[in-house]
DNA sequence: CGTGAAACATTTAGAGG
DNA sequence: CCTCTAAATGTTTCACG
């Protein structure tokens, strides 16, 4: 990792399907070296891969939410994660510090379809207690930064 | 938006990289087709762009939290949306409903890099109250899904 | 690690159903 | 809206400094 590895990876963060000889000329590299350099950030697993940023609301899905989940008793992530990951629209959870057990984020069609899947992160994960959710007014920020690169 | 677009986008999400040709032969096209189709979903802003995913924790910023943002007085979203985006740790930023204004995902390479990114947090938005920061303990769920594919 | 050349594959515009 | 063709680009390997 070094200073040419950070900007490709700026570039790469920005377009993620930019070819080999762009990003050579770039950072002033043939387009082989360069891509032996993303073979290697692949493989040494700094990028996990490339995606299409998709556009939530272009498909309708225009209601985000951030849950704190409490629990009872006591809880493995383990178990949680099983729960969580059994509910398609949960996009995001963690275990966290503080009152709360975990943070989910959930991304749904509407306010109804949200509630629909809340009921089932409950009914899911059986320790629930209760959860607490903040409904998403207008995303702020929504950045996809190389750290590194972010300051 | 038919099917094949559904699943295209499915497969793009999969692979920010997949080449026409190959996309082309999971959905039954020709590669032009493909194209056409791909290059629409992208000028009709269903796809905002292809990115390269990095693992932060490669990279050593170790550190992520959720952040709970609350504001004394009223305070517009683009006041709040200018103070944010100021702070390069700040990986996303939403208003919300409920008790607190906004909720922020924060990620810093370690506690104390995290503690000097919120102190800036509240510095820079003059409204800011009080913050309630938790930090997270593990990610159980990242989910960079195709909507509308995920159920 | 890097480069340049060469083989191979993909992209992309145009013609046509 | 698709396919096919074909030239332009891009990718990937390899020999070499």
């Amino acid at each position: 990792m070094d200073a040419i590895d950070e900007r490709l990876l700026a570039l790469l963060v920005e377009d993620g399907r930019a070819s080999y000889t762009v990003l050579g000329d770039r950072v002033g590299l043939s387009a082989p070296a360069v891509k032996r350099r993303v073979d290697r950030l692949v493989a040494d697993g700094i990028v996990r891969g490339f995606t299409a940023v998709i556009d939530q609301a272009h498909l309708g899905w225009t209601t985000e939410a951030y849950v704190e989940v409490h629990c009872h008793g006591t809880i493995g992530p383990e178990e949680l994660r099983a729960s969580f990951a059994g509910v398609p629209e949960v996009q995001d959870a963690a275990t966290v510090t503080g009152q709360a057990d975990a943070i989910l984020r959930i991304v749904a069609r509407d306010v109804r379809h949200l509630e629909d899947a809340l009921e089932r992160v409950r009914t899911r994960a059986a320790a629930v207690e209760r959860t607490e959710t903040a409904i998403v007014l207008s995303r702020l920020v929504e950045r996809r930064a190389a750290l590194g690169t972010a300051d």
